[in-house]
DNA sequence: TAGTGGTCTAGACCACCCT
DNA sequence: GGGTGGTCTAGACCACTAC
């Protein structure tokens, strides 16, 4: 039995009324409660409310007009946009409309190149725990995901690591560790052998490659990976609220 | 002379505070005072210092500890890597460290096509006000950047609009219209004949395209545009807080 | 145990939009 | 004018971390 702590006000809200306008309780392109009606509703205060919809808004899940009112944003039907589901690719391929399957393609301990040790912040030679695996959309190779972590950071045998976990589950069950940020950085490149055989791809086809490494709270890396986007299949999508800053 | 009103005092927060960290009067890495001496200091209420705080953590910017501290976090060394920011590309050449110049393609009237029409919710062959521009960097060609509005929308003659502006202040100038939120499909491409030629690219490497919609608070779709970005020149980087949902 | 960030409240006033 | 979101304050209590 796990421990659980109660939880917090506005994530209790949050969940609500992402809830209410996934069923289209609130419907699309109609309008929400004042604030002041939420707050009374939910028995809450209106600052709690503020801080759930000032988080929606940046996401554009919702348009906010001042002497007006709140509004659900039609055009946003999938929430694969923020945060920690960018990288949840099962959840990225299901909001796509496909059905996600998972192959583990290999899970080993290899020593770090020149690369990863400088990215890693260890020394090359250093052990790595390395986890390739192919994300498939309907049956269709779309993802392949390579991932490294230092093997200092384990906690579990190798053989007990489950490749089927998303990243930021699997860092925490076996290296008790938790992802404050990210940074990734987004480029193209012409299909390389392996990525034309594990995606199906013809040769000289063009991808995307998402190139991320997680830190912890202490800023330090834990995670890099690479991972092979094939965009025609899959769409990589972002929304971002201009007036955010 | 314009008529301005008074910053709010989260504007000008947000700014002291990003000052300091870009002049290293806080270090990278180091600590910054607490929440309370920061209120104290600047003469307003914690929670206003919150909301900034909190605007910064979720880019990645500073790293907060309960029961610690709040610190700058050193991996982060330009910040073009939020909202309006990433359609900046002016200024997300200069934080690569490049000099930036913008050269006017072309600047027309023309029918908008189905695909733009659809986009854009209007008529296969209503008027669009077409601007192609190319940015580059130190005088090399970086990124090619092709924008439709649609003409209804153009409350001043075309020979009247400046193509060097940003687009958003583009659509505030030539428009009057506001940016609410930018929807973004990013994917690659192997080049097209005009883009090897203006980029001056190798036939046969890839690109990065970003395809973006820009929509007022209304939801209507303002702006159309395609960018095709030599990812070989520039690094296009997201940061992503991951607790923020 | 002291100090930090995390959560939450109650209430005030302002700016804006609609009618 | 009446209602909406935008801004800001003051203060309370909790949870976590370092010492």
């Amino acid at each position: 039995m796990q421990i659980t702590r109660p939880t917090p006000i506005v994530e209790q809200v949050d969940s609500l009324l992402r809830d209410r306008i996934r069923a289209e309780y609130y419907l699309p392109g109609g309008r929400l409660p004042s604030e002041t009606e939420l707050a009374e509703e939910l028995g809450v205060s209106r600052a709690t409310i503020r801080t759930v919809l000032a988080r929606m808004a940046v996401e554009g899940l919702i348009l906010r007009k001042q002497g007006d009112g709140t509004y659900v944003n039609q055009h946003i039907r999938a929430i694969n946009t923020h945060s920690g589901g960018m990288w949840d690719f099962t959840r990225l391929i299901a909001s796509s409309g496909y059905q996600p399957t998972i192959r583990e393609i290999s899970l080993s301990i290899r020593p770090a190149d020149d690369q990863e040790a400088e990215i890693l912040s260890v020394e090359a030679g250093d052990p790595l725990l390395s986890i390739v695996r192919l994300f498939s959309a309907d049956g269709r190779p779309a993802i392949l995901a390579k991932n490294v972590i230092p093997g200092y950071l384990l906690k579990v045998s190798p053989d007990q690591v489950d490749g089927r976990l998303q990243i930021g589950d699997l860092l925490a069950r076996c290296c008790h560790q938790k992802i404050a940020y990210t940074l990734t950085d987004i480029s193209s490149m012409t299909t390389t052998p392996d990525a034309i055989e594990l995606l199906n791809l013809p040769a000289g086809s063009s991808l995307l490659v998402l190139q991320v490494t997680f830190f912890n709270r202490n800023n330090h890396p834990i995670v890099h990976g690479r991972s092979y986007f094939n965009d025609s299949l899959l769409q990589l999508r972002l929304v971002q609220a201009w007036g955010a800053h």
